[in-house]
DNA sequence: GTGCGTGATTGATAATTATCAAGTAGCAAG
DNA sequence: CTTGCTACTTGATAATTATCAATCACGCAC
């Protein structure tokens, strides 16, 4: 593995504080392999053998019932999916592919959990990772019940704004039918959002969302930190 | 405290390993206080200054935002709730109320930090908790998502019917008002839910519901283990 | 440049869900 | 027993969301 792709890795704060032979055990046994777009990685229900860390590309987390399919999460670069199951030997609750062509390094799951018993950073840096998991999920759960799909995707906006937005301008990263599904609705309903959206300053082009009226938005979206603010990994600092 | 109570918390998962001198530190510096119903025991958005432990009655967890309002969470003895915020000293996502009588114990947040960074066995049940805490609300967003009232009310009756339910009796624990919102929708549509199970073969009066055929409820509700399994903390036997 | 395939949009319709209002039922207090 | 209060049910209506179908738009390969 390059080294500069175990250095992007080091740098999550899941891996930051480790020992370094810890890392360099981790790293030795560890795979690094490339996935063309719309490959499935993992499946639910299936033995969690490895933890998955996103070294380039994109990864939709989704999970099936019943003919009904719908998108949990969308990892990008550097991300980690599903430690949970890795950490108890269980099986995964959500399945994963690839949006895009993808590095992924697949770190087997015996070798997780060894790390974890050894390395006492590393067992405080996977509490405060699942910690920080949980309350996104919290946060999704809150924002499925409590809002409209609209709503939804007017905070969504905001948020993308806020992390990556140039001048008011939005690049969706991902096709709409799967930002659609993330946010909880159809493709024809995120269609129908952003119409909606229009009369609050917002113009959509394809993948390229203009901001025009930020005030306006704001109004409609009535962000709550509760809900949308980033989960940090690190202690919140009083301000 | 009284021993039997403090027997009662130690059976619990998270506390079960701990060394006797741990838990006793905890639980001498901890308080232990009886609230009648409809008392608010946290508020979201607060510090959390102690990590709460639900020894006898039932407790919600409920959030809110732009005057709406959704129940997260029924935490029954002997429960915890909230363990992510204490751990990294940040605000509450949810807040909780007493829905009947109930004796809670709270544990100094601080003496939790600390006792995870001295006892390796209770880092070690704290990941496990949280792993645990992260999968049951992944549970909670898929069903969400994925399924229509009616299919969620259907799924928790037989999940309460293995649980606790008697010769296909099922008594439901709280006001019908609050599982409408724990299950994602109004008390008027819970009606209607239970009149839609009525040709699936249940019957309700007040809070009894028989299951007078659960083979036709079973075809209806299409269970799934990946959604309606309970999390457990152990690592699952094979079968 | 053209054609094809796939995602996106639009329109019509149906289903689910919420809101509002009135009536019913159950429980506790006097 | 009666009264009052609150939760629950029922009905009507509105809003949100999904489904189905047709058309449009865009990107890629030849």
């Amino acid at each position: 593995m390059r080294s500069e792709n175990a250095a992007k890795v080091r740098q999550l704060a899941l891996f930051r504080e480790l020992h370094d032979s810890t890392f360099r055990d981790l790293i030795e046994t560890s795979f690094l392999q490339r996935f063309p777009r719309g490959v499935n990685l993992i499946r639910e229900n299936e033995p969690a053998d490895f933890l998955h860390v996103v070294v380039e590309g994109l990864v939709e987390m989704y999970a099936a019932t019943d003919m009904r399919e719908t998108t949990l999460e969308i990892i990008a670069p550097v991300g980690i999916f599903i430690l949970a199951a890795v950490l108890n030997d269980q099986v995964y609750l959500q399945s994963a592919r690839t949006l895009e062509p993808s590095t992924i390094l697949m770190i087997p799951a015996e070798k997780v959990r060894h790390a974890m018993e050894t390395d006492q950073a590393f067992m405080r840096a996977i509490v405060m990772e699942l910690a920080a998991s949980y309350r996104r999920t919290i946060k999704d759960l809150k924002s499925q019940k409590m809002r409209s799909g609209a709503e939804r995707l007017a905070n969504w906006l905001l948020r993308m704004q806020r992390e990556r937005g140039r001048n008011g301008v939005v690049e969706i990263p991902v096709e709409k039918r799967v930002l659609a599904s993330h946010l909880g609705m159809t493709p024809e309903n995120l269609s129908r959002a952003f119409l909606t959206l229009r009369s609050h300053g917002v113009k959509v082009h394809g993948s390229r969302v203009e901001i025009e009226r930020l005030d306006a938005l704001l109004v409609f979206a009535k962000p709550d930190p509760l809900i949308d603010d980033p989960e940090n990994l690190f202690r919140q600092t009083s301000s």
